[in-house]
DNA sequence: CTGTTAGCGCGTTCAC
DNA sequence: GTGAACGCGCTAACAG
């Protein structure tokens, strides 16, 4: 686009000495034997034309182009898991990196596409995220291809950033028993098809592996639990409603995400049940939509953020660990736990 | 990254014929006399070795990069105007384009920082985009660059990308006078200093301009008008809380923004108000939360998704007016209005 | 010691 | 149909 940008003979030009002084001063190389006062020639030169080095030209040469490919399902464009895309840019830029994002919907023919698009451009790696973390078929790669894989996991590419969730099970369960509650919690929106299905979701599994061993080890059971066969507002109206009508004793609810959590409260409301003095909520994801509830709704957050932030720093870091690496789920406490009234 | 990728040379070689040949064949360029065989052998030896040019050796040519850069303060990252970037993501692959998404939070220093960033890396263009529609202040930009403003305008680039809020302030009052609402109608949120100052937001003075135009146009006039400082979901509840507890005679609710109805919703509940037999509720933006509403909430939409795909192919369009382009404002007509009971 | 020449990376384009 | 130059920057080998 622009046409005269200054290029690096303009500068060696103006520093009365050849592009390959130029070039070995810029980029600061200290085997080079060259003079004081050619280091200051070319350095004042560039920065007298306000010199920027041709990020593509170099990277013909260097096969860095300090750009890397962040293709999704929807990461970007959702409103759920954009923290991913917001951490990765911001670790990108502090790297001197730029992302490339493309999506693909998930489709595989869009996902091989992606893929070159990306490696015609000749990245220095790439980023494959999923909105919902899940075990992830993956079109080939070429092998030398530096790849992480984020909320997703996949055999043939092991360094993967996954959260927590296993713990993350567990603190929930604890948020509710530190506040006394032992009897009458039940559990909203378990789906033994989800989670024992890799490929619908990689963490599901845990979450409730955790809830479960918690409960466990605290002696505790549930009053109830309510499947789901999907965890949206108003899948949490509908199970928390027949709940509340069959059952008095219920004094809180462990909703398996946000918005499940929800749909709960509007049918707490429609109950006349109030929160949390009646009944307790705590839940999963740190939707947007669990600082508008009223109360505020405590939950165990996605940490969506320092996800995408970690697969940058594994990308560019070559002595990473070829494996998965947890990213510890942060307890937001609002309004929504309560001691029971009883 | 890739070690050993296929290319021109290799194609050229297993064809018989120079670079030159292999490069103008498969440019499908037509000026050039080379013979019918000539082009299948190299088409052929293209395909069996699956050659893909390389776009950054190519750009350097050509200046062409078919890469775009997306810049925006928080607009990938953010759970509300992310169909800006949806679409603009969309577009651009459908034109063989890649976008190079860079965010600036709003601030200055990171805003040059980002368009230094995109042109050393020689994009075809720049999108500059913000959240929340306004005149905005961009650093300089080489003069030859192509950019487009979007959600934004800016003396300096004229060719812009806005919502048509003038068409959609009418239609909300539309919706109302339709349903048969004369009295009782209540404006939730106007604030005359955001309405005037463009460099708060370009669009709202449009929105209420066009909302008071309809009105005046019917004969209408409002029963009530509550002004907010900001449009978040409790400034919502806070006023029209206020609102109902000093008139009985509010029959609808005209919203300037979805998280004020939001929050209105739960004001019109705890008075014991039904929407929409008791109120009606009209509001802009279709955030995602009109959706979750019970009942879900009617609403003029900002048509981030048409924005950004318009602005894509604007910056592509070399025929283009160097002008504002407003999208239409779609009406999404969900369960709160209802015509007034008395 | 101080610096240069020439060639490369990959694909496009012009003159012959 | 081709050789050679070019776009821009990096680097190995070489010269004063």
């Amino acid at each position: 686009m622009p046409n005269k940008r200054v290029t690096l003979a303009d500068v060696a030009r103006r520093a009365g000495l050849s592009t390959a002084a130029a070039s070995m001063i810029l980029n600061g190389r200290t085997d080079t034997r060259l003079s004081a006062e050619a280091h200051a020639r070319v350095n004042d030169a560039a920065a007298e034309l306000g010199y920027r080095p041709n990020v593509a030209a170099r990277g013909l040469r260097t096969r860095k182009t300090l750009t890397i490919g962040f293709i999704s399902d929807v990461v970007a464009t959702t409103r759920f898991a954009s923290g991913l895309i917001q951490g990765a840019l911001d670790a990108a830029r502090k790297a001197g990196h730029v992302l490339l994002v493309l999506e693909t919907g998930g489709e595989p023919a869009r996902e091989s596409e992606a893929i070159e698009a990306v490696l015609d451009r000749q990245v220095d790696g790439i980023i494959f995220g999923v909105m919902r973390a899940r075990e992830l078929f993956v079109p080939d790669i070429p092998p030398a291809t530096n790849v992480v894989m984020l909320n997703a996991s996949n055999k043939k590419h092991p360094v993967s950033v996954l959260p927590d969730e296993l713990s993350g099970g567990r603190a929930a369960v604890r948020l509710l028993a530190d506040a006394g509650h032992r009897n009458g919690i039940a559990l909203i929106g378990h789906n033994k098809e989800v989670e024992k299905n890799l490929f619908r979701s990689a963490t599901v599994g845990q979450r409730i592996a955790g809830i479960r061993t918690e409960m466990a080890e605290r002696g505790l059971r549930f009053a109830a639990e309510e499947s789901c066969w999907d965890w949206e507002p108003q899948h949490g109206y509908d199970v928390t409603l027949s709940l509340l009508k069959e059952r008095r004793d219920i004094r809180a609810l462990l909703c398996m995400n946000d918005r499940l959590a929800f749909g709960a409260y509007q049918a707490l409301a429609d109950r006349g049940l109030s929160v949390p003095h009646d009944v307790s909520v705590v839940s999963f994801d740190n939707d947007e939509l669990a600082s508008y509830l009223r109360p505020g709704l405590t939950t165990v957050a996605l940490p969506h953020e320092a996800m995408g932030r970690a697969s940058i720093e594994l990308l560019l870091d070559h002595n990473r660990r070829p494996d998965q690496h947890l990213i510890p789920m942060p307890i937001i406490e609002r309004g929504s736990i309560h001691p029971p009234a009883d």
